[in-house]
DNA sequence: GTTGAAGCGGAGGTCTGCCTCCGTTACAGT
DNA sequence: ACTGTAACGGAGGCAGACCTCCGCTTCAAC
């Protein structure tokens, strides 16, 4: 267990309760909502994700007073790993480092339907995702960019965004997603010279 | 007023009913709908589009007897109206043609949050909207081709999702949008030798 | 102008989801 | 083992959306 830079981690680790049977059911409607976003998007029915983790929807409610407190948690928790993802490829060629990122980034995230809305919330949690999308990913849009790479005629965000539409389109399968992907990837290259 | 030679234009215009008083409400609702679902997404309140309308639920559900059948029918009103565009550009470049038919796609569709999910329905309108987008568009696509301006390894569909997936994220502004797209469709050029 | 049919609208029944409240249960510190 | 407290869960009240039904209105054909 390394140390945790990123403003995420901090929230997403202070959120569990201590007590055994608490902690319990904390884990089982995280793991509920996460199915239940990714199925119905960000209006997944409360009631329906306590039935899936087995807890009363009281319990729901003591854990998180709002829907938009659950589903802060559940996006927190795929930003952190996210995060962790990107001190994972960042031996690799730079551009290399940055596509395998993102594609990550698109194959990983189940809240998919959801993300969108999120890009555009100012609420603390979601700025702290941000924030720590940035710290982790924006280097190795910058190597990549000083390796010559990619064009510098756009930012992070810009790119964050192009990658967050295709993650939140439907696609007749993996392929076409990765395919698409690809291509925009492409756009973002330094055209030959 | 030239012939419409694309599939969905015969529906558009066969649901529009013949007496006065129900032509005036249909047109309300349809634009009515419009607002509503570009505010809200497929989901909006038809109580509410009734009453934004001007009319009662009863006339919503006269002419609309489900809600798909209202969407259906402001979808398919968007894709007519684009694909009688496709024809205006076709005299420019190949390049700028495609291209300038697909900013008019992101910018034009009200529509935009729920596109996603019209790309996957299989319902008679959708598939005659898909259809009619596949007559307009398919031409400039494969013009940009034969001309060597566009890739051959991705085909419209793939282009059309990718570019519904931009359409339908949000944006700081337009212009960031505008940024975004310019540098996905240069993926989709041919890469200089 | 008459008249029949097409169209109108909204009251009201039903359903589903949200959220609170409180009697019961299970944990953990002593 | 005991016990205070934190946590549990679901009944039930509320809100809002869906959709039907039917008495009233408006159109347009003659």
């Amino acid at each position: 267990m390394t140390a945790q830079p990123f403003p995420v981690s901090e929230i997403v680790a202070a959120q569990r309760p201590h007590r055994k049977d608490a902690a319990r059911n904390y884990d089982a409607l995280i793991t509920a909502a996460r199915e239940a976003f990714a199925e119905h998007g960000a209006e997944a029915s409360l009631e329906d994700i306590a039935r899936r983790a087995g807890v009363g929807i009281g319990t729901l409610y003591r854990n998180f007073p709002t829907r938009r407190h659950l589903f802060e948690s559940v996006y927190a928790g795929e930003v952190n790993d996210l995060c962790r993802v990107a001190g994972q490829v960042a031996d690799r060629e730079p551009w290399e480092a940055l596509t395998s990122w993102l594609h990550r980034f698109v194959d990983y995230t189940v809240t998919k339907r959801a993300i969108r809305e999120a890009m555009d919330d100012e609420s603390d949690i979601f700025l702290a995702c941000r924030e720590s999308m940035y710290q982790a990913g924006g280097p190795l849009f910058e190597r990549a960019q000083k390796a010559g790479a990619a064009r510098t005629d756009l930012n992070f965000d810009d790119l964050l965004r192009m990658v967050a539409g295709i993650t939140a389109t439907n696609f007749l399968d993996d392929a076409q997603r990765d395919r698409v992907l690809g291509v925009a990837l492409d756009g973002v290259r330094t055209p030959a010279v």
